[in-house]
RNA sequence: UCCGCAGUAGCUCAAUGGUAGAGCAUUCGGCUGUUAACCGAAGGGUUGUAGGUUCGAGUCCUACCUGCGGAGCCA
C-alpha cells in the first residue's frame, strides 16, 4: 500500500533518483543556486536547485516556493559531506502542491503566548518534532517493559464516581439527568482489584487534575503510567521504579540521539542514570540533609520545590526519598510497623531540578485500617466500598506507583516547561487550540 | 486563590514626559555551496481597554482585560 520513500530512507539510496512528497521548512537564497530544506516527518532533506541543470519552469516553481508550501520535489540523491544529514538531493523536478501564504512562526525567537495559540502549528518546528519523538519512543518502552515482565495492561475508567484523593481538584460533568460523574486523577484504586486478578497489572492514560497550578511542572491534562503488583512491598516497589526509569532512559539514549541532539540536549548527563544506583534517602535523613543546608523544615512538613532541588544537588541520577509523615500523605499507603509516623511510601525526584517523576505506595491491605484511614480522612464510604472489597475477599500486600509521562519526557528532552511535551497542553487558562 | 512582571509593526524588542524605531518576516533587486546565509531597497502603527494628571503621555496615576513567572497541591 505505502509505496513512497521517507527522508529517512535515504542514505542507503544514493546514486538512485526518487520522488518525495513533503513541506518546505527552509531555503537558502544563492543567486543560480538555491538549498531548499524538505521535511516530512522522518527527517530533513537538503535539496539542491541549480538553474543551469533545470527546465526554466522547475527554477520558477522552486524559488517561488514559500516556508510551509507543500512539495512534491525529485532528484538524484547523493552523499555529501557539505550537507547536513550526510546526503542531499540534486533536484531534476519541484512540483508545489500548495503554495503556502503567510505562515505565521518564522526562524527567528517567539514568545510562548504566541507560540501556544499557534500550538497546532507549532507542532512542526523540529524541536518539537524531535520531543514528540522522544515521548513515542517512551510511551513505547513503557508497554515493552511491563509486557516483556508478564504484566498485563489493565484499563482503567476515565469517568469515575468520586474522588481517588481530595475533592477540591476534580472535574466534574454531567453523567446522567440527575448523576454527577468526575475525570478521572489516578487509575490506582480501579487497578488494586485487577492486580488480584492478574497478579502484575499496569495502566496508562490520560488523567485530570483540576488544580489552579501554574507552573511548568503542571498539566490539567497529563498521561500517568501506573503499575500495581500483587505481592509486592515497598523495597520491591524500589527496584522496581529504578529499573523502570533505568530501562526507558538506556531506551531514549539507544534510540533518540538524534532527536536529542536537535533539541541540544547533552545526552552525557543522562547516561549516569542507566549505569548508577540510585540513592534512596528517608524522609528523617532528607529533613536533617535540608536543615545542615538551613532549610525551615521539620518533620511533617512536606517538601517543596526547591527543598526537592536542594536534595537532588550534587546526584547525577535520580533520588528515591521514601517513608514519609503517614499525616501528609494519601490515605491508602501502608504504615511502616517499625515506625508507624511514617508511610512506606516513595517519591522519585530526577536530577537537574526536574523533580518529582514518581510517586508510589506499599498499599494498606488491612480491611480494618484502611476502613479506619477513609473515616480518618473524612471521605464517604459506601463510595469506597468496593475499594474495601479488595482487603475483604482473599487480602494481600501490595504496592504501585504512578509516573507522570510529560515530566519524564521534560528530563529526557532537557525542556524546562511540560507544556512542551505534549501535543496539546491543557493548562489553566488556556484550552486552545 | 495569592504574590510579582509584562502588553508598542505579522513576530522579537527599543524609545529622560517632547517628531514612533530596529532586527526578523513580507515584496522587489543582487549573488553557483549555503548552514537562523549575506548585500541593497520598499511597504507595514488607533502603543491592550476605559478614565485621569499635564502645555504635551508609549512613558506618570486609577480600574479593568489578557498573558507570563512563582507559591500552595501534586505526577
Amino acid at each position: 500500500m505505502e509505496n513512497s520513500l521517507s527522508i529517512s530512507d535515504l542514505p542507503s539510496h544514493a546514486g538512485e533518483t526518487v520522488t518525495l512528497k513533503g513541506w518546505l521548512y527552509h531555503w537558502r537564497k544563492g543567486g543560480k543556486i538555491w538549498f531548499l530544506v524538505l521535511r516530512d516527518g522522518s527527517g530533513y532533506l537538503q535539496c539542491v536547485v541549480s538553474k543551469a541543470d533545470v527546465p526554466e519552469a522547475v527554477w520558477e516553481a522552486a524559488t517561488g516556493a514559500t516556508q510551509e508550501s507543500t512539495l512534491e520535489v525529485t532528484g538524484l540523491v547523493k552523499a555529501d559531506a557539505r550537507s547536513p544529514g550526510g546526503v542531499e538531493l540534486g533536484v531534476l523536478d519541484v512540483k508545489v502542491l500548495d503554495l503556502c501564504h503567510d505562515w505565521p512562526i518564522t526562524p527567528k525567537e517567539h514568545g510562548v503566548d504566541f507560540l501556544m495559540s499557534q500550538r497546532h502549528l507549532w507542532l512542526r518546528s523540529s524541536k518539537q518534532v524531535a520531543v514528540l519523538k522522544v515521548r513515542s519512543e517512551v510511551e513505547s518502552a513503557i508497554h515493552d517493559f511491563f509486557h516483556t515482565r508478564g504484566y498485563t495492561r489493565v484499563d482503567s475508567p476515565i469517568l469515575t464516581p468520586a474522588a481517588c484523593e481530595g475533592t477540591s481538584s476534580l472535574f466534574e460533568t454531567q453523567y446522567t439527568d440527575d448523576e454527577k460523574a468526575y475525570l478521572s486523577q489516578s487509575g490506582q484504586l480501579y487497578l488494586e482489584p485487577a492486580a488480584a486478578a492478574l497478579g502484575k497489572v499496569y495502566c496508562f492514560g490520560p488523567t485530570f487534575r483540576a488544580e489552579k497550578s501554574k507552573t511548568r511542572r503542571h498539566l490539567r491534562e497529563f498521561w500517568m503510567v501506573e503499575p500495581e503488583v500483587a505481592f509486592l512491598e515497598i523495597d520491591g516497589l524500589l527496584d522496581l521504579a529504578e529499573e523502570f526509569v533505568k530501562e526507558l532512559t538506556a531506551r531514549v539514549l539507544d534510540r533518540r540521539k538524534e532527536d536529542l541532539k536537535r533539541l541540544e540536549r547533552d545526552a552525557a548527563k543522562l547516561e549516569p542514570v542507566v549505569s548508577k544506583k540510585f540513592p534512596r534517602i528517608s524522609y528523617r535523613d532528607a529533613v536533617e540533609m535540608l536543615q545542615k543546608k538551613s532549610f525551615p523544615v521539620k518533620f511533617g512538613d512536606d517538601l517543596g520545590g526547591d527543598e526537592e532541588t536542594a536534595l537532588t544537588e550534587g546526584f547525577d541520577t535520580p533520588i528515591m526519598v521514601t517513608r514519609y509523615p503517614a499525616s501528609i500523605k494519601a490515605f491508602y499507603m501502608q504504615p511502616d510497623p517499625v515506625d508507624p509516623d511514617v508511610a512506606l511510601c516513595l517519591d522519585m525526584l530526577a536530577p537537574e531540578g526536574y523533580g518529582e517523576i514518581i510517586g508510589g505506595s506499599q498499599r494498606i491491605h488491612d480491611h480494618d485500617l484502611l476502613l479506619s484511614r477513609i473515616r480518618q480522612h473524612d471521605l464517604p464510604l459506601e463510595a469506597f466500598q468496593w475499594y474495601l472489597d479488595v482487603r475483604k475477599y482473599g487480602t494481600f500486600p501490595h504496592s504501585g506507583f504512578g509516573m507522570g509521562l510529560e515530566r519524564f519526557v521534560a528530563w529526557m528532552c532537557g525542556v524546562p516547561h511540560l507544556r512542551e511535551c505534549i501535543p496539546y497542553p491543557r493548562m489553566l487558562y488556556r484550552i486552545y487550540p
